[in-house]
RNA sequence: GGAGAGAUGGCAGAGCGGUUGAAUGCACCGGUCUUGAAAACCGGCAUGGUUUAACGACCAUCCAGGGUUCGAAUCCCUGUCUCUCCGCCA
């Protein structure tokens, strides 16, 4: 949520940020709206504080033993004018905060304009593409060697979009969650946590996935109004949800591990074969809770604890930074790392990493008091893949596939995988 | 699953339906004292919002949402969570 007060006093800088993503902010209407929120808002606490004041008077008199009966008449019709006045207030509030809800962060200025994915700039790469002397396979064709990735069985089981995993291939699942848990909370400093895999609305609202992004989202059905979560940052950055946080805590920096659940509305057709584009994956997610003047250089700081995973397992990639029709709602800037992948030719997105700044912590009212202030001021929080577990395994077959079919295993990861150095059919 | 108790400021913990945004203690901040520190003493110390050039004034908030009342932290209903006991269970 953008900071209502920005909204109010500057809305010609408000539209103009709206703008860069294709979204019409009616000025005039919101004046209106304001306007008339701020009469009927004066208006009801005048009635208020009569009516408080009143009350007072009444008590005062009983306990003197006076007569009540004339304030106590007066009083009454009073009521039901206060009655009337607060639904009024309270509808134009939800107008209000319905307009703010709708309203997407606003970019860095450094975000490139453009409309698509096309348009997102590439910053650098890093790693050689493997010169393979053989037809490559992709991972759907070396999973079905190996015996290894089993779609009919997913889509069985459960339907499509989903996938089972046997084997070597399961093992190396897990040696890269484990590798990649390891990494970040011992080398990069961040604190490992286990959460629900299940939230309640107000999780989802705190960084943004309701109330506008609902039908991306598995809701159980049943006695329990909970969700599945589409990522581990939303019950992590929950976390610190309405905590006042001291300064020397900061910054928070938590890695967790789990599945996601995406309903993946609106990408039929997208993605279909591979398993590229699931309805469960596993993610390694890194998430930062920082002091306000400190998110710009933790975002860049993020971003490089995500590459640094790729570079150990020495898998070519580019970092783009995504353009102005590409970033997500809630982010002032989103970096988008790309792996190489041989079996589709292509750079495919395995981690996104966004500098929220208070756009969250508005939300989910996570501050830290300010020494210099002494006031509770809105935290920033950053987040990013560190990394996309089921990507990473794809992107490791391919491109550490031998021609005779076999997988060689990254130096990294050998020692998650019983100190194996190939998988071999 | 059954029975009971509870949820109040950063923490602990009071609070007969009436000038209670809330006693008290601790913590914290400022000051006096001290060579310095501690102790002692004095003062300050919730959050959000409206309004104002500002001082200030006002409104809301005692788990959440409804209700009763002129007036609710206090009474009633619903929900959530926590704790104790019994049963069951990985």
């Amino acid at each position: 949520m953008l900071d209502p007060q920005l909204l109010r006093n500057s809305p010609e800088l408000v539209k103009k940020a709206m703008q860069r993503r294709d979204v019409q902010l009616d000025i005039a209407k919101l004046d209106a709206i304001e306007s008339r929120r701020k009469e009927a808002q004066i208006k009801t606490q005048a009635l208020q504080s009569d009516r408080n004041t009143r009350s007072k008077a009444i008590g005062i008199a009983k306990s003197k033993g006076e007569d009540v009966q004339a304030i106590l008449d007066s009083v009454s019709e009073l009521g039901d004018a206060l009655k009337v006045a607060e639904a009024e207030l309270n509808d134009i509030q939800k107008e209000l905060l319905d307009i703010q809800l709708s309203l997407p962060n606003i970019l860095a200025d450094d975000v490139p304009d453009g409309a698509d994915e096309e348009d997102n700039i590439e910053l650098r790469t890093w790693g050689d593409k493997p010169a393979c002397d053989f037809d490559v396979k992709d991972h759907v064709e070396l999973g079905l060697l190996h015996k290894g990735i089993d779609f009919e069985a997913g889509a069985k089981i459960t339907g499509s979009r989903f996938v089972t995993l046997a084997g070597p291939i399961a093992r190396l699942q897990r040696a890269l969650t484990q590798f990649m848990l390891d990494t970040h909370a011992e080398q990069h400093g961040y604190c490992e946590t286990y959460v629900p895999y299940l939230v309640n609305k107000d999780s989802l609202f705190g960084t943004g996935q309701l109330p506008k992004f609902e039908e991306d989202l598995f809701k159980i059905d049943g006695d329990f109004p909970y969700y599945l979560i589409p990522t581990a940052e939303v019950p992590v950055t929950n976390l610190v949800r309405g905590e006042i946080l001291k300064a020397e805590e900061l910054p928070l920096k938590y890695v967790a591990h789990t599945p996601c659940f995406r309903s993946e509305a609106g990408a039929y057709g997208k993605d279909v074969r591979g398993m590229i584009r699931q309805h469960q994956f596993e993610k390694v997610e890194l998430v930062q809770i920082v002091k306000p003047n400190q998110s710009e250089a933790a975002h860049e700081e993020l971003t490089g604890h995500a590459e640094a995973i790729l570079q150990e397992l020495g898998l070519a990639y580019r970092v783009v930074v995504l353009c102005s029709g590409d970033t997500g709602f809630s982010a002032v800037k989103t970096y988008d790392i790309e792996v190489w992948l041989p079996g589709q030719s292509a750079y495919r997105e395995i981690s996104s990493c966004s500098n929220f700044k208070d756009f969250q912590s508005r939300r989910l009212k996570a501050r830290w008091r300010n020494p210099e202030t002494n006031k509770p001021e809105l935290v920033h929080t950053i987040n990013g893949s560190g990394l996309a577990v089921g990507r990473t395994l794809i992107a490791v077959l391919e491109n550490y596939q031998q021609a005779d079919g076999s997988i060689q295993i990254p130096d990294a990861l050998s020692p998650y995988m019983s100190g194996k150095t190939s998988i071999t059919l």
